[in-house]
RNA sequence: GCGAAAAUAGCUCAGUUGGUAGAGCACAACCUUGCCAAGGUUGGGGUCGCGGGUUCGAGUCCCGUUUUUCGCUCCA
């Protein structure tokens, strides 16, 4: 474990310096939990993007894509309950570490005192018998007095702190109580916080009349509010997807190991809309698929595996994850979720309107229930990142450092580099960069021993170098270097363009799958 | 959020009991070599994460803070 978050410490480093990832805001000390792309990684990111929109909108023919606005009606969350599940004062014991939702201890508190009065009335009631008259007891009995009187003031206190969102008054309430933690049973409190899940701005630029709305914390509400729309302009049928990649935002409480959870984050989903009763096949089918694409990229089909949920969220009937071996143990990378009717179906209460799918087959008008995949994009990139990696020992000891990253993905598709920068070698070699720079990111270098420029070339994943020698003048030949194997063959400039095609591009792997 | 550790050049790190900031690699220019990195010469780059304090003097000691990593906790 030492070893591989060594390992883990060292990509993450080698992300920065070949300029993958780097830490946002960098110069201001950094954002926590923030980080930018640089010129390598962006090219990454936007091959795996490519790769997941390509294999849902081109190989499904009932799948279309959208882009949705981050901003979104702030009623939208209301109805999806993000506001609601989000939303709680929290309040830390430092000597059990344990956290508590300091309503809900409050809350309990209140629970005690009513337990108090109820023994007292059951007390007495055993006492008096038949003649006891409950009413007049409560009413009269001076300890109830006491403890009701109590009640009701802590009652009115904890409501009006509430009610001002005042969350020092609820700390207050808590040591004035002397409530101790159940665990440790000190009262060794922190302060209290609010946890808000979803980060909030303001829309209009005048104080009084702006309204507050939300940064998205999923892409999947922009996908529902849209789908009849999408279903009617489209001509869509059941079942059919709708595939959306998009950034989204959740202000974490713990944000850890790099880019695997971050507060500003991209997501692939696809939404598949479904006949009721028919979504649990569906479930199945898109759990298969979505797994095939994952393994189609070849970093290891051991890597892989399904984690079923057994405790399931609200809106759900059935929940997988797809986990992926990181250098920190297997981790989610794609949910797949049954999400039954229920965010639809939230959105025809709070909006009111009516968006039923009509079924022209069954003659008849429902609810879709739905199949989502989501699958984090920058989860993606760190599991293609790290599986890529590997410090490789060469015969004769030296070592390189070499990202393998499937050809298609790869930021650089081939580098061109003149033998020496003399003899017209360079010029030649520039010939070639312009003949393949509009089917492939080409780089061209000259500068430095060859061996460094490929292993320059190695450590950013470029699948091919080709080297122009004094041979290339006479007789149009070059040296095509293989990165992974470091092979190196003699081919014609004029085959250059279709042996490179053949492996750097995505068609490649689309056909794979189908 | 709690606890622990760390932060010095683009990267990896050294820096003695407190006494004017170093190395290797990388980068730039020129020369040399030419098919698997680390030849020569020269050069650029650091207010030692940030802010206070102690001291004649702080990279070094103290306090705070930010960021990162690990464990716990929380969350999908």
């Amino acid at each position: 474990m030492a070893q591989q978050e060594d390992v883990f410490k060292k990509i993450v480093s080698h992300a920065k310096e070949y300029g993958f990832v780097f830490q946002s805001s960098e110069i201001y000390d950094g954002l926590g939990a923030v980080y930018d792309y640089g010129q390598n990684g962006v090219e990454l990111k936007n091959n795996i993007k490519r790769y997941w929109w390509d294999a849902m909108t081109l190989l499904n023919d009932n799948i279309v894509g959208i882009d949705s606005a981050i901003f979104m009606h702030p009623t939208i969350w209301k109805a999806s309950g993000h506001v609601d599940a989000f939303n709680d004062p929290l309040i830390d014991n430092k000597d059990s570490k344990k956290r508590y939702r300091a309503d809900v201890l409050i809350e309990e508190e209140l629970a005690k005192m009513d337990d108090k009065i109820e023994k007292e009335v059951a007390k007495a009631r055993k006492r008096f018998g038949e003649n006891f008259d409950e009413a007049l007891f409560r009413e009269t009995n001076p300890r109830i007095q006491e403890i009701a009187e109590k009640r009701n003031a802590l009652h009115e206190r904890f409501a009006a702190a509430l009610n001002d969102n005042n969350l020092e008054e609820l700390r207050q309430i808590i040591i004035d109580q002397e409530i101790v933690c159940p665990i440790s049973g000190t009262k060794n409190w922190t302060e209290v916080r609010q946890f808000n899940l979803m980060f909030k701005t303001e829309m209009g630029s005048t104080a009084d009349g702006a309204m507050g709305v939300y940064l998205r914390p999923e892409t999947a509400q922009g996908i529902f509010v849209n789908y009849l729309n999408v279903q009617k302009t489209g001509r869509m049928r059941l079942p059919f997807g709708i595939a959306q990649i998009g950034k989204a935002f959740r202000n974490e409480i713990v944000a850890r190991q790099f880019i695997f959870r971050m507060r500003e984050f991209e997501q692939m989903e696809m939404q598949f809309f479904v006949r009721p009763g028919e979504e649990l096949n569906w479930f199945a089918k898109w759990k298969e698929t979505r797994l095939k694409w994952h393994k189609a990229l070849g970093l290891g089909d051991h890597k892989y595996r399904y984690h079923d949920h057994d405790k399931l969220a609200h809106y759900a009937n059935a929940a997988t994850d797809i986990e992926f071996e990181m250098p920190f143990g297997f981790k989610e990378v794609e949910g797949i979720h049954s999400r039954t009717n229920f965010d639809l179906s939230q959105h025809e209460k709070y909006s009111g309107k009516n968006i039923k799918y009509f079924d022209p087959e069954l003659n008849e008008s429902y609810v879709p229930y739905v199949i989502e995949t989501s699958i984090g994009v920058d989860r993606m990139f760190l599991s293609v990142l790290c599986s890529s990696y590997e410090e490789q020992k060469l015969e004769g000891g030296d070592t390189r450092v070499v990202l393998h990253l499937p050809a298609p993905l790869a930021p650089v598709k081939c580098a061109v580099m003149p033998l020496v920068r003399k003899d017209g070698l360079p010029e030649k070699a520039r010939e070639i960069v312009n003949s393949l720079k509009f089917d492939f990111a080409t780089h061209y270098e000259e500068k430095d021993s060859i061996g460094k420029r490929y292993r320059r070339q190695d450590a950013i994943g470029t699948p091919f170098c080709i080297t122009v020698d004094h041979q290339t003048l006479e007789d149009g030949t070059v040296t095509l270097r293989e990165r992974d194997s470091m092979n190196q063959s003699r081919v014609a400039i004029a085959d250059l363009h279709k042996l490179i095609h053949e492996n750097v591009s995505l068609n490649a792997l689309l056909r794979k799958l189908g």
